[in-house]
DNA sequence: CCGGGGCCTTGACGGACGTCAAGTCCCCGC
DNA sequence: GCGGGGACTTGACGTCCGTCAAGGCCCCGG
């Protein structure tokens, strides 16, 4: 790829990136050129568990697999990162050593800004700083909300990771013109049954059985990883009851 | 209490408070005039979940416990605020309706800020946006590691917090020139153990049987609220087995 | 064509823990 | 002093779910 495809590549990594939408293009023109870009194929570590890394990355393509490993020897995944959003950012405002093991789903791309670039940036545009505040504050907000519903039964975390699911785009292949029949929304896993139930805080085998359970109460149906909302008021029942 | 008290309050809540550290006295005196004093007695709210309220408050004195409440009506205890420590940070970032209820856990002060002061006063100092950037991070750390927890054994839990506890300070009660008998530390249960129990995500039961456990372990003692550290070692080892 | 490995599902089993209930202790108000 | 209520503990019970095991399916490499 000639150099000027590449440089192209970190200012649009910039532009689409909600952390820099309060600069004027020409500002973010200049945070491009301060900007490593670095690509990784599936499986590549962006950094490993209690590395000592300062550096702030930003996702341009593909996913990052966000997962701690427990004293136990455990491993736990917290969260995929996908494109436009940040990690790192632990290491980034305190220095000490990365809680998170950070692996490429897929073949990625991302945009890694040095500490004191950043640093430097940050200090110069407050307005990054109030978006990195709102960054946070939403991962904060729903960290929260998935450690209250930690304690919740199996069925009803995976109704509401499912709920949470961006809907599929259905193409209309049946007769266009006909009536008001409203199709089912539905909806692609993006990651594995594995990575979700380490996601959900339970095992392969429990979230298997879960989504029997949803299919057998006609609230959907699932084919490999495609799965069909039968019922979504349904399945938001379940987060109300009991 | 007459204003000059009043007043000289506002200004120590400031200065006592790691959100404005990075600032001079003057400008933190400056701080302290935009502050509005808020005291409550236990049991009073600051505010309630799904209120819209923007504003950000500092803790003085005393201590504000945030909960959330489930759809389904079950109410957890997310956190406990202290002095220095700031609440309200989701709906003064977003300017959506609050996650948690606020509720003073003892007789308690605090210090508001107007969503617009705060603003106004980010924009002229940016270190206090990169202090709440730090404490926001610090705050996204904590949850988090307690999500990856959330599906040890009770047991486990109990030991951790207990760990995390701050300890008693102890009066040496015995002849002090004595040799060198390591004396076990100890701490105070600065919540009820209901409260722990619904932090930890268990019940009270499960929690006194947990304590229960550790002690026939010859871990810890229990004497209502003053848990002695027998084989502090020994906890932590709970945390890497298995 | 065959063999291995990963993902997924289903079954069987046991244990951890939530729920219900009863009982004690303590505090507080009448 | 007495009664009520809340915090805490202990027991009994049921069940959800994690673990172990086996089997199917698919993919890929030999």
């Amino acid at each position: 790829m000639p150099l000027r495809e590449i440089h192209r590549d970190e200012i649009s990594c910039v532009r689409r990136v909600p952390l820099f939408s309060g600069l004027t293009e020409d500002q973010q023109d200049l945070v491009g050129a301060l900007v490593r870009p670095l690509v990784l194929s599936a499986g590549e570590l962006v950094h490993g568990a209690g590395e000592r890394s300062r550096r702030l990355s930003v996702v341009h393509t593909g996913q990052v697999k966000l997962s701690r490993t427990l004293p136990s020897g455990h491993r736990r995944l917290m969260r995929v990162a996908g494109p436009g959003q940040t990690l790192g950012e632990h290491g980034f405002l305190t220095g000490g050593p990365t809680l998170e093991e950070a692996e490429a789903l897929t073949e990625t791309r991302l945009c890694v800004f040095s500490h004191d670039d950043l640093a430097a940036l940050v200090a110069e545009h407050p307005s990054i700083a109030l978006q990195m505040l709102r960054n946070l504050g939403q991962r904060l907000a729903e960290t929260e909300r998935r450690l209250a519903q930690s304690t919740l039964e199996v069925d009803v975390r995976v109704a509401d990771y499912l709920l949470d699911q961006p809907l599929l785009r259905e193409t209309s292949d049946s007769a266009p013109a006909t009536a008001s029949s409203a199709v089912s929304p539905r909806l692609r896993l993006r990651l594995s049954k594995k990575d979700i139930a380490s996601i959900l805080g339970t095992t392969p085998e429990s979230m298997s059985r879960a989504l029997a359970r949803l299919t057998a109460s006609g609230l959907i149906t699932v084919d490999a990883d495609v799965i069909t909302l039968l019922d979504a008021t349904g399945l938001e029942a379940l987060l109300a009851q009991d």
